[in-house]
DNA sequence: TTACATGCAAATGTTTTGCAAGGTT
DNA sequence: AACCTTGCAAAACATTTGCATGTAA
């Protein structure tokens, strides 16, 4: 029975600390993975006191307990968004930077193959797309 | 009629200085994505004197001419291979390192099926596999 | 109380930039 | 000669770490 974000939280072994309650609260209500800048503001504008450091550290724990999973756009940093959504991919637009999902994944028969054809045995993939969104274009 | 890798240098109006001929028959001849270090110790073994921010500059230019192109591998850092290659993938072993291309891509029935549901224009895709190798597992 | 979290400051690693000097065409 | 490239040093980012202090359970 576990409900609420700090119950979530400590059921990972982690203490339900007034950050990463609220960290865990907004990747659960972001729609697009956050970046640590993004997370930082965020937990500022919510009159939480937070150094920079503690912000990674907290993402890290995260990452680390299969609370958050970190996604990287190419652009030289990572984002992080909640672990629990389904298995998704990203069609992200290089002119306004907004972010798709994309809830189909045909994969599964390509990573079949890689294990048949060269005993790869594959844990995780990254499948992102670049391109222009429908505004955009 | 574009044959030495400096005339191949020239046509993309880029100057066909020693470091660049160097680092593109590098990119060449190698097998696998490779980061900014792994370039930089072969163009000091091959004595050429060469300042870290060259082969940034070179890497970019490189990858802003459609030389090379850049990929990541969720290092926090950039790797590089020839852009000439035929479409690929690649397959990462978390354990040791190595690299092995996947010839196959079945990501255009997704790529359509982007276009046609969300008007979503992919222009380019990264799929990535971490996992084990055969050797690792 | 006790183990875990955080703040702070400093360090590390990657990549970029300004400007003067040097090299290619 | 003209323009492009490079070297150097410094800066800009992203991220991590050591250590003392603070806090959740």
């Amino acid at each position: 029975m576990e409900h609420s974000t700090e119950d979530i939280i400590r059921s990972n072994n982690l203490k339900a600390t007034p950050a990463r309650v609220t960290i865990l609260m907004l990747l659960q209500k972001s729609k697009t993975p956050l970046d640590v800048a993004e997370v930082a503001d965020y937990v500022k504008k919510h009159n939480i006191e937070t150094n920079q450091s503690t912000i990674y550290r907290i993402l890290n724990a995260f990452v680390e307990n299969g609370l958050a999973k970190q996604v990287e756009f190419q652009e030289g940093k990572s984002r992080y968004e909640l672990a629990s959504l389904p298995h998704h991919h990203h069609a992200v637009c290089i002119k306004c930077g907004s972010v798709q999902d994309i809830e189909h994944c045909e994969i599964e028969p390509i990573e079949k193959n890689l294990k048949k054809t060269s005993s790869f045995l594959v844990q995780n993939h990254n499948l992102e797309f670049f391109g222009l969104c429908s505004r955009c274009q």
